[in-house]
RNA sequence: GGGCCAGUAGCUCAGCUGGUUAGAGCACACGCUUGAUAAGCGUGGGGUCGCAAGUUCAAAUCUUGCCUGGCCCA
């Protein structure tokens, strides 16, 4: 097509390739630098605070990353628009685990002992090398979803200046006293001497036999009566050191034949003896035997029952589920053990060596690897008489997955920050927090928060932030706060604080003592994570003050962060500051494939992302992500239709109403005023199109409404606001305004309409702009590109977000349309029920509504109504009684409390009013039905056909009523075949390519009725057409002409010729 | 085992401060329209709102129990 070289605007393609787009904005985004003017570029912004949780930079990135990190983008660009200025640094978690576990594999270690060998120097040089593997593939895939956030400038864990900041966030803890070291019960692998992770733990279940006891333990104050326990771990008997009832369970003691009584539950008693037949000679509840004292099975820790041992407890994880109701404690090898005894005050006993070798504490079994003294432990209580029943079981057990030895589980010197004793102050910190959904702060969080367990902070392992404690032989300890305190306590340079260049150094003992060593552990990485709004920025020793950059007003991160990233932050801030580190937290669930499992590579049962990108672009996914109930916390079947649809419903739609702008403003040459882009016009311009006063509202209604959900972080809401919008702008704006864009010249009503798209098309961007910032950005380049410079941002995204003004939002304009919505389809029903095509023009139509307010509203629609529904009159009563039939309906929701249980029979009663009996109630009277006054919101009108042949020229929707008259006659059906020549006409144009300016030579050949209604409605055709000149011609004629298209229109043959008449 | 979330049309999801025709889109079938048009619009079929009990004049919506799936924690 042929525009002139000065056009107010780019001409658009109709075959828009969107993510070809994409890649032409991001490079213009990259050449302006644009992202780092939003941030700094603008003078007297407010500082809005945002944190980036930092990812493991150990895979590639995949969709619940992308969703991380539109979340992560739209809100910060929302706010840069409001007026904020929005660092947004990006951050690697580079230490822990997943790292390790990498390394290992690679270099085949699998014991601790494996890396002291390997030497950790190099051990750790290994895990550094490849923490920024994959650092290339995140930034293309940030930088391709249209995220805006500084990579170049990142914070790694790994950093001196980032680890120092963690150890003065340890440092204030410990000050606080708020570290302590304890035991952590947790999986062991004998085979390796090694703690492996909970991961590490599930790898290798299998089910296995083992030995299953009932072990009777003697009670001291009742002669001959036991408490019978059951373990599978007949090695963890000598530990013993209480059991543990359930207090609400109730107990039973029985009398077995050789005299000796023994306590079960009673739930469990038939697993023992014969119910029918048993000697039962109590009922008791756990309560009871609360606090009884029994005699050791072993004399190896007897002495502790001067400390409070060897007696019955409570504890919540006592079940009847299995064994004898009552639990065997042995704190060093269970974790709930460990918390009952924790809670008794009974301290552990450990008498197992790292290689799982019973020490010299338990006499005849030193020595024995501790699943091969079952035996031997068994064969001993035997013998005392203290075994009463031993079984096996075929159970399902953790294996190690390196040696395939059975695990243990076995309590390990840890350090645990003192979380319970912060909880009422977490609690009161979490108050102030807004999540989104909401129920997570009091639910999962919340919960969470009110049963937190002290936070073990140690592993014993080596990639990793170390923990800074040092003490020596002696006892003395001293806590480190940062690399110089480290430098001036050992006078020696510390150039990194990784472990193979601390560990090595040594702290002179202030008292003359041995010197300070530091202790093993490192700390896990969660910590790091936790305190990263503090070591980012290098607080205290690089950035004393905090202000800047403390609290966050905004998070987010997945589900699974409850326990993770959320909980390390309000712990640490809590604790640190008495401050939740963030104000907001949107948290989203989790991204599942299609089929509904998990996403997975063996599978393939997903889309590449970088694929899908390249395929339907950023704006479409990010759309599609933010519709969907996985920014609600909720899971998401990922569908690429579903990504499909969000470009056909919006983005298609809302480029072809740019684009329809674009063609008709470059064929008027109009061009935009500095007024014409501000999102609300000059108050003295009182627009007399009626559509667009309505656009206006619509649009300053969005706009209001995109506000409401952003401020509120409901994302979620944004997207069905934006396609009702879209379709209003489509289906109702262009679709009955196009008429406006055809007329001649340039007519006030005509200016009018092209200011109120423009203005419409380019607030929209701006309202766009944080969600589908491309499709956003490629509108506003071209729709600004006419203004003068002063008048114009360099992006889009520099702009500031549109104010809605309250007086252009006009409900009742809006209520008149949504009528209008239902009248058209109401007569498009009837034309469909009645045959009578939309081209044939028929006599009338009436729209009945009882409201005259309203249809004086609806009634500056009617040039509208008339030429898209093809009446030629269109009336409005307001008569509904005298048209229609009415009946009443009783509204259940107003009088439904009033009436209680009359509700029923009133509302039957008003169902049968009829005709005069609802005078009173049209004149706003009230009405008395038996014996109850309803008043005019009391009861509803409903509107039917006065009888059946009305009703074939009736419809009745919700809102309003339309009478047809149908009447038409052979000039009406002459006109609808003209209107069938102009479209075919127009299909002619259309395949020759005509630019929409072109005027043409026309040719009709044709017969019949359509040679009549050519002749007829000669000049119309012209018009309507752009024909200079009209040649009309019976029968099949040939011609020689530019293009030419024949027709066969139910049996007759009409020819359409063209050429682009030049000239005149 | 515990906490939280979810279960509504064939599919993806709204609705859920209780109120009488339970909606949308997709898919399917049929039609209409057309210089925004490789689009758009409409009509139709399709639902015991996971199951059961309870509260209530009234339950998809509230309560309790159960079932199924998910996440996290044991």
């Amino acid at each position: 097509m042929d525009f002139p070289a000065d056009s107010p605007f780019v001409p658009t393609r109709s075959d828009v390739d969107l993510p070809r787009q994409e890649h032409a904005i991001l490079e213009l985004w990259e050449r302006g630098h644009i992202f780092e003017k939003s941030v700094q570029g603008r003078a007297g912004a407010k500082p809005y605070r945002f944190y980036d949780g930092p990812p493991f930079a150990t895979g590639l990135p995949h969709y619940g990353h992308i969703l991380a990190g539109v979340l992560k983008d739209i809100v910060p660009r929302y706010w840069t628009m409001k007026g904020y200025s929005v660092p947004r640094r990006f951050g690697w978690d580079c230490h822990g685990l997943p790292v390790e576990n990498e390394i290992n594999q690679t270099l085949g270690l699998t014991s601790r002992k494996d890396i002291l060998a390997y030497g950790v120097a190099r051990y750790n040089a290994a895990c550094r090398s490849i923490v920024s593997r994959y650092a290339s593939e995140w930034k293309h895939t940030v930088r391709r979803v249209g995220r805006w956030v500084d990579m170049e400038n990142a914070y790694f864990t790994m950093n001196v200046s980032f680890m120092q900041s963690v150890w003065a966030v340890f440092r204030r803890l410990w000050d606080d006293g708020l570290i302590y070291e304890g035991y952590k019960v947790v999986p062991y692998s004998t085979g390796i001497s090694t703690v492996l992770s909970n991961f590490e733990a599930g790898l290798n279940y299998k089910d296995v036999q083992d030995p299953a006891v009932t072990v009777a333990f003697s009670l001291l104050d009742a002669k001959d009566t036991a408490i019978l326990a059951w373990t599978t771990t007949p090695w963890t008997l000598p530990s013993n050191l209480a059991l543990a009832v359930h207090r609400d369970t109730p107990y039973v003691r029985f009398r077995d034949a050789h005299g000796k009584s023994y306590y079960v539950a009673e739930a469990r008693l038939e697993a023992y003896v014969d119910k029918a037949t048993a000697d039962i000679e109590e009922h008791t509840t756990g309560a009871a035997l609360l606090g009884r004292r029994y005699q050791p099975l072993f004399p190896f820790f007897a002495e502790r029952a001067s400390e409070g041992a060897f007696r019955v407890i409570h504890s919540d994880h006592v079940t009847t589920e299995s064994g004898t109701g009552v639990v065997h404690i042995a704190p060093a090898y269970g974790e709930d053990d460990y918390y009952a005894c924790q809670r008794e005050g009974i301290a552990i006993v450990n008498p197992v060596d790292d290689d799982g070798v019973f020490t010299a504490e338990v006499g005849e079994f030193a020595g024995k690897k501790v699943k091969d003294a079952d035996k031997d432990i068994i064969a001993r209580l035997k013998q005392a008489g203290q075994l009463y029943r031993h079984d096996t079981l075929v159970h399902s057990y953790p294996f190690c997955w390196r040696t395939d030895t059975p695990l243990i589980y076995r309590a390990v010197s840890s350090w645990f920050v003192s979380v319970e004793k912060l909880k009422e102050r977490l609690l009161a910190q979490n108050a102030t927090t807004r999540w989104v959904p909401e129920h997570l702060r009091d639910g999962r969080f919340g919960n969470w928060l009110a049963n937190a367990r002290d936070w073990a902070i140690s592993r014993n392992r080596f990639w990793g932030t170390p923990l800074p404690v040092w003490r020596n032989a002696e006892g003395e300890t001293v806590c480190v706060g940062s690399r110089a305190e480290l430098e001036r306590l050992s006078g020696q340079e510390v150039p990194d604080l990784h472990i193979e260049f601390v560990d090595a150094i040594e702290i002179p003992s202030p008292t003359g003592g041995s010197p300070l060593r530091r202790i093993e552990p490192v700390l896990d990485c969660w910590f790091e994570s936790g305190a990263m709004p503090y070591a980012q920025v290098g607080w205290p020793e690089d950035h004393p003050d905090l202000s800047d950059t403390f609290p966050a007003e905004f998070i987010a991160e997945g589900l699974d962060q409850t326990r993770g990233w959320f909980y390390t932050l309000m712990v640490l801030g809590t604790a640190l500051f008495d401050q939740a580190p963030f104000k907001n937290v949107v948290v989203n669930g989790l991204i599942l494939a299609e089929d509904g499992k998990k996403m997975s590579k063996r599978l393939r049962n997903y889309p590449d992302p970088m694929e899908l990108l390249e395929r339907h672009g950023a704006d479409a996914l990010r759309l599609y992500l933010i519709d969907s109930p996985v920014v609600r916390a909720q899971e998401l079947r990922f569908s690429e239709a579903g990504v499909k649809e969000i470009t056909r419903r919006i983005l298609l739609r809302w480029w072809n109403a740019y684009s329809f702008f674009v063609s008709y403003a470059n064929v008027d040459n109009w061009r935009p005023s500095v007024e014409d882009a501000a999102a609300a016009p000059p108050e003295q311009a009182d627009n007399p199109n009626v559509l667009d006063r309505w656009l206006l509202s619509r649009l300053h209604s969005l706009i209001d409404n995109t506000q409401r959900e952003m401020e509120a972080y409901n994302l979620n809401g944004v997207v069905p606001h934006l396609l009702r919008f879209i379709e209003d702008l489509t289906n109702t704006y262009i679709r009955f305004g196009r008429a406006h864009f055809w007329q001649e010249g340039m007519p006030a009503e005509k200016a009018a309409a092209y200011a109120t798209l423009y203005r419409v098309l380019l607030t929209l961007a701006k309202v766009m702009a944080p969600f589908a910032p491309f499709l956003a950005e490629v509108t506003y380049q071209n729709l600004t590109a006419a203004l003068p410079a002063s008048a114009r941002c360099e992006s889009v995204h520099l702009e500031s977000f549109p104010e809605a003004t309250a007086g252009l939002i006009q409900p009742e304009l809006e209520a008149a349309v949504a009528v209008m919505d239902e009248v058209v389809e109401l007569a498009r029903n009837f034309r469909e029920r009645t045959r009578l095509r939309a081209k044939i023009p028929l006599a009338a139509m009436t729209i009945v509504h009882r409201d005259p307010a309203l249809l004086a509203a609806l009634r500056l629609f009617e040039p509208y109504l008339r030429d898209e529904l093809n009446f030629r009159e269109v009336r409005m009563s307001s008569d509904e009684a005298g048209l229609l039939k009415i009946s009443a309906k009783a509204n259940f929701k107003a009088l439904g409390s009033r009436l209680g249980p009359q509700m029923k029979s009133v509302a039957a009663a008003v169902a049968a009013l009829a005709g005069a009996d609802l005078e009173p109630l049209e004149r706003g009277e009230p009405l008395t039905v038996l014996g109850h006054t309803l008043g005019a919101g009391d009861v509803e009108l409903v509107r039917a056909p006065r009888d059946a042949k009305q009703a074939e020229l009736v419809g009745v929707g919700r809102k309003v009523a339309v009478l047809f008259d149908p009447t038409h006659g052979p000039a009406e059906i002459m006109e609808s075949v003209a209107r069938e020549l102009i479209r075919k006409v127009q299909a002619t144009r259309k395949a020759a390519r005509l630019a929409l300016s072109d005027r043409i030579k026309l040719q009709l050949a044709c017969s019949g009725d359509y040679l009549a209604a050519a002749e007829a409605h000669r000049d119309w055709i012209a018009r309507e057409t752009q024909a200079h000149e009209v040649t009309l011609t019976e029968g099949d004629s040939p011609w020689s002409g530019q293009h030419s298209e024949r027709f066969d229109l139910d049996g007759e043959i009409v020819t359409i010729a063209v050429e682009v008449h030049r000239g005149g």
